[in-house]
DNA sequence: CGGGCTGTTGACTC
DNA sequence: AGAGTCAACAGCCC
């Protein structure tokens, strides 16, 4: 599950690693995460040179000297940079560069790789959408974003036209650092509420960045990010006390996803 | 061994 | 606009 603290440093670590090498070669062993045909993704790509690497919401962003390629992991995979001699078995697509190594793609249930032209990043669709990254907005911003809005809090927050980069596994401690209910309408929020939501996104989001990413993902070298399940709060502990006021932490139904809150802290 | 759960997104419906 | 459902089909847990 790769959300925005996971984009960023995998982005960080593309753009460190990869800048300034060559295309050579690309295998495509899952065609169907492609926009294009495989042929014509081949041809647009080898012979590119690496230039910039950077985050967009789940989105990783690579600029190369003969267009962009944009990368979603979906429900999660890894990037892993290799030798050649050495990639790993389970990958269902690679970037195989001039000096020996290679960047392999894999998706554990599905992703995409597209290529779009250069001038011609705007004409993505699924990028083009996207609301501001989480990060990256003001407090105006979000004040601005939500007004107006009817449904429930958390559906907002996982809208990527929204809000770009937060998804189901960050989403119960931001919750809980606001005092918010997942289910909590929009439209009743005051701008306390608001400050405080605005702040926990930060909260629930750089720490993560400051580790590495989430334990379960792994980074480009093949190592496990370094936040824990010791730096969550709430999140997958159903039963556990709140560690703010010892009330058993609760996991419910919202919609076709859960949440874990705290039902004292966060009342509907 | 098998069924349920998980997580993202777009397409589609009402 | 928003809510609901489905499809894409891996791997872990019990």
């Amino acid at each position: 599950m790769p959300e925005l603290p996971e984009i960023t440093c995998r982005s960080a670590e593309m753009k460190k690693e990869l800048t300034g090498k060559m295309i050579s070669e690309i295998e495509v062993i899952q065609p169907k995460s492609l926009n294009i045909s495989e042929n014509e993704f081949k041809s647009a790509l080898v012979g590119a040179e690496i230039l910039d690497v950077y985050p967009r919401g789940k989105w990783i962003i690579t600029n190369t000297s003969q267009g962009w390629l944009l990368i979603n992991l979906g429900m999660g995979g890894e990037l892993l940079h290799t030798q050649t001699s050495q990639k790993p078995e389970k990958r269902r697509l690679s970037l195989e560069f001039d000096d020996n190594s290679s960047l392999c793609i894999n998706f554990w249930w599905f992703g995409y790789a597209h290529f779009i032209p250069i001038s011609a990043l705007n004409s993505h669709a699924m990028t083009a959408k996207l609301g501001p990254n989480a990060l990256e907005m003001s407090p105006d911003q979000l004040q601005f974003l939500l007004k107006g809005k009817r449904g429930a809090l958390k559906t907002f927050m996982l809208d990527q036209s929204k809000i770009a980069g937060i998804g189901n596994a960050y989403i119960h401690d931001i919750l809980w650092f606001a005092y918010l209910h997942p289910l909590r309408v929009i439209d009743s929020l005051d701008n306390e509420d608001i400050a405080r939501l605005f702040q926990a996104i930060k909260d629930g989001l750089l720490p993560s960045i400051k580790k590495g990413g989430a334990f379960y993902e792994v980074n480009l070298y093949g190592e496990k990010g370094g936040f824990s399940m010791e730096d969550i709060f709430i999140g997958y502990k159903e039963g556990k006390d709140c560690p703010r006021c010892g009330t058993t932490i609760e996991k419910i139904k919202t919609g076709s996803t859960s949440s874990f809150i705290c039902p004292s802290c966060q009342k509907y």
